[in-house]
RNA sequence: GGAGGGAUGGCAGAGCGGACGAAUGCACUGGUCUUGAAAACCAGCGUUGUGAAAGCAACCGAGGGUUCGAAUCCCUCUCUCUCCGCCA
């Protein structure tokens, strides 16, 4: 949610900073006359209660005095006056909810460094690294074994068996084997235990309520776009962003105990409703995958750096494993509605011959904050604010699975993983069956 | 799932129709005293909305109701504690 103060100070600062990313001038003037209609309501009715709090102390004054007369006079006049409140209050609660629902949609406030654009296309891109790229090593070529997808390999290793998943669960669901399932669950022990330096480990729930879902911002707009369980009132998490936003939910943090760095790893559910038919083969597309995600509830001063060092650290992880990867600073356009800058990071898997999004690490400012309603005091004695949150995959498993095993594969048919891997892995080769 | 108890300020805990935004204690902040600290004493000490301000309004788990008036009475829900049942 963006702040309504700031709608109502300089409407129109707001209505050019959405306009970068499509945001109908129209939409902002209907929120902005909503807001004053419903201060003047609120006001009206605030004004009635007051009258009908006072008139109910006389009431209580002329009855101990032994008036009652006077008592039943004014108990008579208060009750038509508490009618007309009432009235008033549901008039005020009317245009409260609409000025809510309008605002709930109303994406974020794109950060200025965020680049313009409309769509994919004007993302940019800032950085690309492989191994040996310091010391100027040319850029990867590939071998021709290299160019077997990874649910090739998958199949022939006996690492992913899609059939038998397809047949529990249809079709964009994995099932890991044997040395497949334990190079995944290498992927995220490394991985938690690489950020653990700095970053509380988390295991959140991976069912939330429909509020935590609408904290992040994933509602109410996008509900096709996530599991729900009806019956409990329940969604199913498309990340573990999620359930960590809202952890410190209706809270006031203390500024010395910020920033507050989390990591979880979880499994995380997602429709896919509007890509059907598009990255189906393998683990390019899924219902369900495993990440690790890294948060932080920081101050508006801390949110550069955090923002920076998740980036930084799935950087590194991309760079243990040995992944061709690039950066893209995300356009406009092509932002997450909640997010002020994302950060993507896309991995080359040679055997599909794509690029791979395997990470997304964005600043919100207070725009999430706001919705779970968490905020700090500030050290100076300042008054009360919302904090800022970041957040970012440090990585999400299935495609750099992908990409690993499309990277390591051998001329023998054999795959090769990454060293960094080997203590939570019984032998780093894959052999051939 | 069944039976019973509970939910009040940072914490503990009183209040159980009008004088309650809420006693008291602890914690915290400022001051006096002291070379400094402790103790003692004095003062302050929640959040939100609205407003230029004074002020007005909301918040005693959440939502609804009764009443001229609700922290207080009634209903529903949530969470929690104890006991029973079931279960990884």
């Amino acid at each position: 949610m963006i702040d309504l103060h700031l709608l109502r100070a300089d409407p129109s600062e707001v209505t050019r900073a959405l306009a970068r990313r499509g945001v109908d001038a129209n939409l902002i003037e209907d929120i902005v006359e909503l807001d004053v209609v419903h201060r003047s309501l609120l006001q009206r009715q605030e004004t009635l209660r007051a009258e009908v709090k006072a008139i109910s102390k006389e009431v209580g004054a002329a009855k101990k005095a032994g008036d009652e007369t006077a008592a039943a006079a004014l108990a008579e006049q208060s009750r038509r006056l508490g009618a007309e409140e009432r009235e008033a209050a549901h008039e005020a609660e009317l245009a409260g909810v609409a000025l809510r629902n309008e605002l709930l949609v109303l994406p974020n406030i794109p950060s200025s460094e965020t680049p313009d654009g409309l769509g994919e296309a004007d993302n940019v891109e800032c950085s690309r690294w492989w191994p040996g790229s310091e010391s100027g090593a040319p850029e990867p070529r590939y071998e021709e074994f290299q160019r077997v997808p990874h649910w090739e390999i998958g199949e022939q290793l006996g690492l992913l068996d899609l059939e038998r998943a397809a047949k529990l669960s249809g079709s964009m669901f994995p099932l890991f084997r044997a040395q497949g399932s334990q190079l995944l669950r290498a992927l995220g022990s490394y991985a938690l235990q690489q950020h653990s330096d700095a970053y509380e480990e988390i295991r959140p729930p991976t069912l939330v309520l429909t509020e935590t879902l609408m904290s992040t911002g994933h509602l109410p707009k996008f509900s096709d776009e996530a599991y729900a369980l009806e019956r409990d009132g329940l969604w199913a998490i498309p990340t573990a962003e999620v359930p960590l936003t809202s952890m410190h939910k209706d809270e006031i943090l203390k500024e010395d105990e910020l920033p507050r760095r989390f990591t979880a790893q979880t499994a995380c559910f997602r429709r896919e409703a509007g890509a059907a038919g598009r990255d189906t083969r393998g683990l390019l597309r899924l219902h369900e995958f495993d990440k690790v995600e890294l948060f932080a509830y920081v101050t508006p001063d801390q949110a550069h750096e955090a923002h920076m060092d998740i980036l930084r650290r799935a950087e590194q992880l991309l760079q243990d494993f040995g992944l061709y990867y690039r950066v893209l600073d995300l356009c406009c356009g092509d932002l997450g509605g909640s997010s002020a800058r994302t950060f993507d990071l896309e991995v080359y898997a040679p055997g599909c011959d794509q690029w791979l999004e395997v990470s997304s690490i964005s600043w919100f400012a207070d725009y999430q904050a706001r919705r779970a309603n968490v905020r700090f005091r500030p050290a100076d004695g300042g008054s009360i604010q919302f904090v800022h949150t970041v957040n970012g995959s440090a990585l999400a498993w299935a495609r750099i699975w992908a990409a690993i095993v499309e990277n390591g594969r051998q001329a023998d048919g054999s795959v090769v993983l990454p060293d960094v891997l080997s203590p939570y892995l019984n032998d780093t080769v894959i052999p051939v069956r």
